[in-house]
DNA sequence: CTTATTGCAAACGTTTTGCACGTTT
DNA sequence: AAACGTGCAAAACGTTTGCAATAAG
C-alpha cells in the first residue's frame, strides 16, 4: 500500500548548508564565489516555483538593484548549478527551461483541465516502476515528469 | 509481469482513413486542402519515430522535391496538426520539438538528454496506478503526460 | 599577480511573421 | 471572384559566445 503525500514544497536543507555545499563545489573546481553566484543561488531558494531565466533576471533586478547582473552570468550560473545537481530544469515547449532549486522534495503533478489547480503527489511505486523501465531499456535515469490531466473535485460539481 | 518496451508504433487507422478526416477538419473549419499540407500529413504517416520540423522539411525535399515545400508552411501544418490532435509533439530543451502522429496506441516517452533520442514505451501497471491516484484525490482523470529523461547506452559509452 | 568571471553586444539556431503572389473553393 | 495558403526573407525569440574590463584567490 503506497502512501499518496503531498509534500511541502519547501527545501529540504537550510540555506547556510547549501551555500556551504556550493562554495565546496567551487572550490573542488577551482571556480570562484562571486556576488553573482550568491545571489542566484539565494534567488532560488527564497522563491517558491519554476523560473525562466528571463524571470530571475528580472527578480534580481529589482531585489539587487545595486549589484547589475547580466543575463548572460544567469545563464552560465544556471547550467552550473544544474550540472552540480543544485538545480532542475524543465522545458516548457518552445518558450524554453524553467528552472527550480533540486534540494526539494520530488513531486508530481495533477492537474484540472478546467480550473487549472494543480495538486502535487508522490508514489513511490510508480518512482521505482520508472527506473526499472529506464534500466530495461539501457538508459541511464536522470529525472522525469508525470503530469495527470483530469477534472478536480470542485469543478465536477460546478458543471 | 508486464510488457516494457514495445516497437515504434504503427498507425492505428489506415491513411485513407486519416487523411479523410483531415479532409473534414479542413472543411468545418473554412481552411484549404493543399498538396503541401497533405504531404506533410502522409510524411508522418509513412516515416515511423519523431521528427524536428527541420527533419520533416529535409525529407520532403527529398522525396518530393517537384513540390517547393517552404520550411514555414511545415511549421504552420504540424501546429495545425497538433491543435486537430493529429499530430503530438515532445519538446527537448533549447534544442525545439519532436513530432509524432497523434493517431497511435497510447504510450509514453523516454527521452536522452544527450542526443535527443526517443523511446517508446507502455506499462499497464503504472497507467492503473494513475487512476488509482487521481480518484484518490477526487479527479476525474482524461490523460496524462509521462516522460522519462536519461542517457540512452550510445550516448553512455561516448562520453 | 594570476586566473576566473563579469557585462556587454554580437552571433547563433529555431520559430514566427509580413507580404506579394499562387491555389483552392 | 473571394479567401485562404504559399514561399521567401526579415524579424523575433531564447540562448550562447568573444572580448576587454573587473574581481576573487
Amino acid at each position: 500500500m503506497n502512501k499518496i503525500n503531498i509534500p511541502q514544497n519547501t527545501p529540504l536543507i537550510s540555506y547556510e548548508t547549501l551555500l556551504e555545499q556550493f562554495k565546496q563545489l567551487l572550490k573542488k573546481n577551482n571556480l570562484k564565489f562571486t556576488k553573482q553566484r550568491e545571489v542566484i543561488l539565494s534567488t532560488l531558494y527564497n522563491h517558491e516555483g519554476h523560473f525562466t531565466p528571463e524571470e530571475i533576471y528580472q527578480i534580481i533586478k529589482s531585489e539587487n538593484p545595486d549589484l547589475n547582473t547580466g543575463i548572460a552570468t544567469i545563464y552560465r550560473t544556471l547550467s552550473l548549478l544544474e550540472n552540480a545537481n543544485i538545480a532542475t530544469s524543465i522545458s516548457f515547449g518552445t518558450q524554453g527551461k524553467k528552472y527550480e532549486l533540486g534540494v526539494k522534495a520530488h513531486h508530481d503533478h495533477i492537474i484540472c483541465t478546467k480550473c487549472g489547480k494543480i495538486l502535487e503527489f508522490f508514489d513511490e511505486s510508480i518512482e521505482k516502476k520508472q527506473e526499472k523501465i529506464a534500466k530495461s531499456l539501457g538508459f541511464k535515469m536522470e529525472d522525469h515528469i508525470m503530469k495527470i490531466f483530469g477534472i478536480c473535485p470542485e469543478c465536477q460539481e460546478n458543471k
